[in-house]
DNA sequence: TTTATAATTTAGGTTCGCCTAAGTCCCCTC
DNA sequence: GAGGGGACTTAGGCGAACCTAAATTATAAA
């Protein structure tokens, strides 16, 4: 395990040389709000263990090793501001500030359950782009034939994969009602006409809006 | 603003003291899988500062100060192990562990919407209650927009959101009578000693039990 | 080329939270 | 009420990450 104000170095590197060059010492003592001294002594460290390549007065640059977690971070890091901005609604640089700490602590389940209830954003709210995955077979399964709940017949199981609302009320209602990343529902009914969409999950039954049901993205189960 | 470590030590003592009592020096050290040496270490800093008070030998109780800022780091912790559990899908203790972290980096802000979007949960993953928030006010607008129809005034307006319920028979039934998501409700009156509440909607008025209210999940409108 | 200025590094020091080892205290048993 | 064992505290020390001040190097203007 990586300690975090390893990757918290790493991730300000990684951002800094995201359009190439090297990393400026006095860039990160900027960015992380310390001084230039203290960087230089952690860059020693950090070399020490080949997480980059520093080279006295010219800056840094990640090794490929450093490079692999500097991205996972970056992920992490953007994924949060995504989700903290989207869903919950955090305004100003705050969402930032929470991300840059919460970013250490996410794992890697949760990144990606997460990023599959933001449904796959490509970039963060200040329009940096979002790392990919390291396993593609991850992303794969993603994208795995999913169809909306409104597209299911009568009588048919599947398994939400993710909700995709325009607005986070909408989102947080779907969330509150219980329909969330993972849970099985089980098409009962759907009221002709457009009518409501009538399921069952979770013990108890449910109706929603057919327009609901569109955005319910779910994988058809057996 | 109060060091991580701070809190971390006041949440522990916090939920050693749930049941009354004194948080004991090895309880909390284990808690927190360090030495005892450096728990009693951490109490004097602690009681220095007025967080607790501390006599020795006999264990540690918070002060109301300490208690409030533990309440809410106990708070965020719990929610953000609900927020983890019912809606990321973290199983096992992985949740607990990144909550551990996350807590000290969520905000108010953060906090109260997310308690919005979890509707308000009583406990955590693990049967803990999840303490109040301080700012009643906050959790009155909390309620506001997602609620039953059983829980909003005489005169209020709302839009039904979803109707569920146990049965089939009873949710068909409330669809019967016309309570279908996205119409609009309007509470004309609420029959005291738990009668029934009448509605008009859709141009007429029509009483329904004060149980079936509580099924019908409506938005505040105006 | 020289020199001024800015960037970077080195050196020495501080704080914080943790540790181990060695006392000290409390309480229960006899 | 004496003794023993476990809980707790004290003392001394360590490493990590930060700081300031001073020295060094790079760079760009004169």
């Amino acid at each position: 395990m990586v300690a975090e104000i390893t990757e918290q170095y790493l991730k300000v590197m990684y951002k800094l040389t995201e359009r190439g060059g090297s990393a400026k010492t006095t860039d990160i003592a900027t960015e992380m709000g310390i001084a230039p001294a203290s960087v230089t002594e952690m860059l020693h460290k950090l070399a020490s263990r080949g997480y980059i390549r520093h080279t006295a007065y010219k800056g840094a640059v990640l090794t490929p090793r450093g490079r692999k977690i500097a991205r996972k971070i970056a992920r992490k890091h953007r994924l949060l501001e995504r989700f903290l901005n989207d869903v919950v609604g955090v305004r100003g640089t705050s969402g930032h500030e929470q991300a840059c700490k919460m970013e250490h602590a996410l794992s890697d389940e949760a990144e990606r359950n997460l990023c599959k209830i933001l449904n796959h954003p490509k970039e963060c709210p200040h329009g940096r782009k979002i790392p990919k995955c390291d396993r593609p077979i991850t992303c794969a399964r993603c994208t795995e034939s999913h169809t909306s709940l409104a597209d299911i017949g009568e009588g048919d199981s599947a398994v939400v994969s993710h909700v995709a609302c325009e607005s986070r009320d909408e989102l947080c209602e779907m969330l509150a009602m219980g329909f969330v990343p993972g849970c099985r529902v089980k098409v009962e009914k759907k009221v002709p006409m457009g009518g409501p969409i009538i399921v069952s999950f979770k013990g108890t039954k449910v109706a929603i809006a057919r327009e609901r049901g569109k955005i319910l993205h779910v994988t058809r189960a057996f």
